[in-house]
DNA sequence: TGCGCTATTGCAACCTATTGCGATAGCGTG
DNA sequence: CACGCTATCGCAATAGGTTGCAATAGCGCA
């Protein structure tokens, strides 16, 4: 059993079971991390996500937790996408699949939802054949506020 | 073929003129850069910059190639964005502003001009005020090739 | 419960990219 | 043409991220 997780998100505690289904392993350390994934809310990046890992078990090793990321994400748990400067940035399921805007000058982000890109998705869909995955668009530009008060770059 | 590059391109040749214009310096490496930029064709990842450099003067040092790209970038000579990896690519202008598109798959990649996304970004600019940057998108999918093959991941 | 297969871990080395700093060298000026 | 200001260089150190490999430890099975 492991107590120290009173898990009752049906997403999360479905975990173990999803992992052990394609032969794969429940382990300390993915556990810390679903742990930490659970507590997470909206977008993370990488290091944070290894920085809380070690907050709970200072052994954590960043190549443990790349590696489970990666494997979260094949299960469809995370995804990531990447920000501004190339980061990888994760985002917890479930929720709408969703791309994002990012601000170059003030740095804040948004998230659109497949509404607002459905017209372009169609459009290469139909005139390429390409299946573009929204949930890792990244779009960058300039805000209505920094563009409102002119500020550049 | 290409000669020695007697640098013929009124782009490339411009370069020195613009950088001395805004009390910048025209150096050996830079013009390293230059040379292999305008014999670049499409999209290099930094590294290969550095590489092509290196093969033209095997003194060059990464930190230089990297400074001089911002320059050239703050120039308007040289456009990043980042591939599917996060990592960064260049794409030499002039040529029209485009995005990419990468196929996850098979890992080609392919451009697209402002007319195919310009519908998205309008209706952004409309709804959000938020003005994105094309040159700097990048989308992920699976092109038609893959799909049609059935081909996953 | 114990066994064995193999997924996973942790380490260390490596790669890409960035930054601080003293030394060098463009280039505008006199 | 020499001088001096300062942009740029090269080095070394750092950070984020990835990978190969030997050792460890889940977990299915008897």
């Amino acid at each position: 059993m492991d107590p120290p997780i009173p898990v009752v998100d049906p997403v999360w505690s479905g975990v173990r079971d999803r992992l052990r289904a394609r032969g794969l392993r429940w382990t300390p350390q993915r556990r810390t991390l679903i742990e930490v994934l659970a507590a997470a809310d909206g977008h993370v990046t990488a290091s944070e996500l290894v920085e809380r890992c070690r907050a709970i078990d200072p052994a954590t090793t960043p190549s443990t937790v790349y590696r489970t990321l990666d494997v979260l994400e094949d299960l469809g748990i995370v995804r990531h996408h990447h920000g501004p400067e190339g980061r990888e940035e994760f985002h917890v399921l479930p929720g709408s699949e969703h791309g994002h805007l990012h601000c170059r000058t003030c740095g804040r982000s948004w998230e659109v939802g497949p509404a607002e890109v459905a017209p372009m998705l169609d459009a290469l869909r139909a005139r390429r054949g390409f299946e573009a995955d929204i949930s890792h668009l990244a779009l960058v530009g300039r805000c209505a506020d920094c563009r409102a008060a002119g500020r550049r770059q």
